[in-house]
RNA sequence: GCGGACGUGGUGGAAUUGGUAGACACGCCAGACUUAGGAUCUGGUGCCGCAAGGUGUGGAGGUUCAAGUCCUCUCGUCCGCACCA
């Protein structure tokens, strides 16, 4: 009998279709593992990052399984969002039409892997009754007044028609079409992640050690905590007069640097440029300039040079009193505390450029404590500061926090922390998403939809052109009542933000399915099963979705849903799946479609390959002939199985009585066995576990005892089960009734052996192998390594002689 | 600029607490079997050298009996953020 994977396969995925195999059990008194690869969005076809990052998920929860957990594997889809609607566009097929061919067609493609997903707990984001449920968050969040809704600029895709989220902006492009983004004024619908800012950048600390490292970095970075100061600078009396203005805010990380201010900046776009402009006390060549700076768009500001204009007005240093003029400069942005700053040139580099470009004062307040201060630059590090009168001689945290006091204790000003992190804008002018339950009533104002009414729901018949929003077009849809005083008002035409589905979908799956039409999920299974033990996908999901998802986690434990602070314990990012140095795109033509892989080497040989070749978080190269080894090994596999005669139970075997090669394969395949624990459980390196089984077969290989050989396979097809399902659940079907399948312990004899072979060094070089037996005293070892190494011995005087057991002797000669 | 990850044969990668660097696999070379094979099997394969030996984990120092692993500096690659006051 050959390796017949395509037999194999279907074989037993009809198996453990049929049996429903893979469903989490309702019994909450078993240990639970929850294991989740990122759903996917239903595409069209799934490309190799998808077969990795399931190969991945499959394997724990295969894993876990055989260790008598019950395991929850779910699977779903994240299926609202605007290549269905792009779709509808270009070919004139029906949104929703098309999402649900794409999740039939990728059903199969995953299946077609072998893959142990929860059938029962499958669902699609934009089924209605997960709308309903989301839109009833929506509504408890709005009653909280976690949702807001607020008129602002904001970034606009021409292209896709629709606003974005500061996270959804790359490089000043749309994240999804690469259109350069502009600003447009609108109303839209605000959740104060915010107020959570705190929260989420503390918690981060309760993520390390099971989140890699970059990830709580760049959640870290983004989130953007700052301590600092902020006071008012007051204006002198004639500016005063001039502006309307009494005074401006200003934030400073740097109080001590501040008797180093000979100057002040504010955005171009700040008020009291506005004001100063509107009582025509700019000239014209001024009021151009500050035009041209506004109209820049915030990426080519931060290339382009410096650049300002003195605004005639002057403003007075809250310690020394001194007059420092205003200037309105293109380096200040108005999104970031108050929109203007107090400039240190001394002590900031910007500050510098800029106070060099126009002769600006430039005062030195803060001095190294060892050393001179550098030449033609500003001086950024901490020091000692000096020149500012009582607070000369305090250092670093010393004089900010001394500085502040001051502040505080004059009311001139206070501490305050600023964060980078903005509210999250959910609202798309979008047909293809889940409606804003809102109403807009022209007595009653913007009121949430009656929960008992929800789902509000698409309709149907829209047409759909890529101009405007289909729902506000829709000739009756938006019609309703309002839901508090009956009469007639209209429905809100935007949808939410894709990511508010995937923010709470891993605990949809919590519940079983037969509860779906009356909870969300229950609080009761919510926290059995969350946190999630292990969440698998890529990197690219670092901030938005993995920072909205805690966020959402959150706001639902203060609604009083669930108990867990954190959703994701352990985070597993794979790395990019590559071919010829690139990311694997139909634009370059370097794509490996999975389907005919499996259709010409079989799944299992897919998933061992792709296991096999990098450790998951690495980049993966492509490689077709290492895809020919992998399948290579699987026939090898299945080839030494067919001759070792099948058993009901692991056999027992006399060690001792064993010849050297038998010993060395047990050896080999419970060393394997070793490693599997620690990959499974602690590591992921399944790469080295694929290479330890290799090992294990090829020592099998160099023995005949059928016992060793009946154990090997015992252990080896228990142990590769995870990678390669179908071949094992086959050969352990024939050989073994599935009996191999539980957990295994190691046995201490295999690792006891007759003699250890050592390393001897001379002078930390490697020179000769000496024998030994196991219990040789160290007196021993040494005598045969000074007799196995005589030739660097011989006339020199021996100073030292270290001996590591079961390792190597280092002789240190002179 | 700030933050993070990384750098090992022709290639992907092993080496978990410092202890014989290069496991396992791909590729390549030689051989066996075969009508043939992109099949299978055996042996070899870091580099220099006929050999003895030397040398070798981006580079330079250091700690140590011993460094891919620890420390300092440096070069390079990748990723994220970025005029954030």
């Amino acid at each position: 009998m050959r390796y017949n994977p395509s037999e194999i396969e279907k074989k037993w995925q009809k198996f453990w279709d049929e049996r429903n195999s893979f469903e989490p059990s309702e019994n909450k008194t078993l240990p639970k593992k929850y294991i989740l690869s990122m759903f996917p969005y239903p595409s069209g076809r799934i490309h190799m990052g998808h077969v990795r990052n399931y190969a991945i998920g499959d394997a724990l929860a295969r894993y876990w399984r055989k260790r008598e957990c019950n395991v929850l594997h779910p699977i779903g889809w994240d299926a609202f969002g605007m290549p269905a609607e792009n779709a509808a566009i270009k070919h004139g097929v029906h949104p929703k039409k098309w999402t649900y061919e794409n999740i039939e067609y990728m059903r199969k493609e995953l299946s077609s892997l072998g893959l142990s997903f929860s059938k029962e707990r499958e669902f699609a984001t934009c089924d209605p009754l997960y709308t309903k449920y989301e839109q009833a968050f929506f509504i408890d969040m709005w009653n909280r007044g976690l949702v807001y809704r607020k008129k602002g600029h904001l970034n606009w895709c021409p292209h896709d028609m629709t606003v974005l989220a500061n996270e959804q902006v790359i490089d000043g492009k749309c994240w999804r079409c690469d259109t350069p983004i502009v600003q447009k004024e609108m109303h839209q619908y605000y959740i104060k992640i915010t107020d959570y800012a705190d929260e989420l950048l503390e918690d981060l600390k309760k993520l390390e050690g099971g989140w890699p490292p970059q990830v709580i970095a760049m959640q870290r970075n983004w989130i953007g905590k700052s301590v600092g100061l902020e006071f008012s600078f007051l204006l002198d009396e004639e500016s005063r007069k001039k502006s309307g203005f009494e005074s401006f805010e200003v934030f400073t990380t740097r109080p001590d640097t501040i008797c180093g201010v000979t100057y002040a900046a504010v955005a171009p776009e700040h008020p009291l440029v506005k004001a100063l402009v509107e009582n025509g006390l700019l000239d014209e060549t001024t009021k151009e300039k500050i035009e041209r700076m506004c109209r820049m768009p915030a990426r080519e500001r931060n290339i382009a040079e410096k650049e300002g204009v003195p605004l005639g007005i002057y403003a007075l240093h809250p310690i020394t009193g001194e007059k420092v003029p205003v200037w309105a400069a293109n380096f200040v942005l108005m999104e970031y505390g108050s929109g203007a700053v107090m400039a240190v040139p001394a002590h900031d580099t910007r500050d510098y450029a800029f106070a060099k470009k126009y002769g600006l004062p430039i005062r030195y307040v803060v001095f190294p404590e060892s050393g001179e201060l550098p030449e033609n630059e500003a001086y950024t590090e901490d020091g000692i500061v000096k020149g500012c009168g009582e607070f000369d001689g305090l250092k670093g945290q010393q004089a900010r926090d001394a500085i502040i006091e001051w502040f505080e204790k004059k009311g001139l000003g206070k501490k305050v922390i600023n964060f980078r992190l903005k509210d999250w804008g959910v609202s798309r002018q979008r047909y293809w998403g889940a409606p804003i339950p809102m109403v807009h009533c022209p007595k009653c104002g913007v009121v949430p939809q009656k929960k008992e009414l929800l789902p509000v729901t698409l309709p149907d018949d829209v047409e759909i052109t890529g101009e405007g929003n289909p729902l506000d077009h829709h000739p009756t849809w938006k019609f309703t009542k309002c839901p508090v005083c009956g009469g007639d008002a209209t429905r809100e035409t935007d949808t939410l933000d894709t990511f508010v589905q995937s923010s709470w979908y891993f605990l949809r799956y919590t519940t079983p399915r037969k509860y779906w039409e009356e909870v969300a999920f229950t609080k009761e299974d919510a926290n059995y099963w969350m946190p999630v033990d292990q969440y698998v996908g890529g990197i690219e999901h670092a901030i938005l979705h993995l920072l909205y998802a805690r966020f959402f986690t959150k706001v639902l434990r203060d609604l009083g849903y669930v108990d867990v602070d954190e959703p994701f314990k352990r985070l597993l990012t794979q790395g990019m799946v590559l071919k010829d140095g690139a990311k694997m795109s139909k634009s370059k033509g370097n794509v490996v479609d999975p389907d005919a892989l499996i259709e010409k080497y079989g799944a299992d040989t897919a998933r061992l390959f792709i296991l096999f070749a990098a450790p998951p978080t690495q980049e993966l190269e492509w490689n077709d002939s290492a895809v020919e080894g992998a399948f290579r090994f699987l026939k090898k596999l299945y080839d030494r199985a067919m001759k070792v005669e099948s058993c009901g139970e692991m056999p027992r075997i006399d060690h001792k009585s064993l010849q050297k090669s038998e010993k060395d394969a047990r050896r080999k395949v419970y060393e394997a066995l070793l490693r599997g624990e620690e990959v499974y459980t602690e590591r992921f390196t399944f790469n080295t576990l694929i290479a330890a089984c290799m090992e294990a077969l090829n020592a099998l290989d160099r023995q005949k005892n059928p016992k060793v050989w009946q154990e090997g396979m015992w252990i080896l097809l228990n142990l590769l089960e995870p990678v390669v399902p179908h071949i094992c659940w086959e050969l352990s079907e024939k050989l073994f009734c599935r009996a191999n399948f539980g957990e295994i312990g190691t046995k201490d004899e295999v690792f006891e052996v007759e003699s250890v072979k050592m390393g001897v060094s001379i002078n930390g070089k490697p020179r000769a192998q000496i024998e030994v037996a196991p219990d040789a005293s160290k007196e021993q070892i040494l005598e045969a390594a000074r007799k196995a190494a005589s030739k660097w011995v011989e006339g020199k005087t021996i100073v030292k002689e270290i001996v590591v057991p079961n390792k190597l002797v280092n002789i240190v000669v002179k």
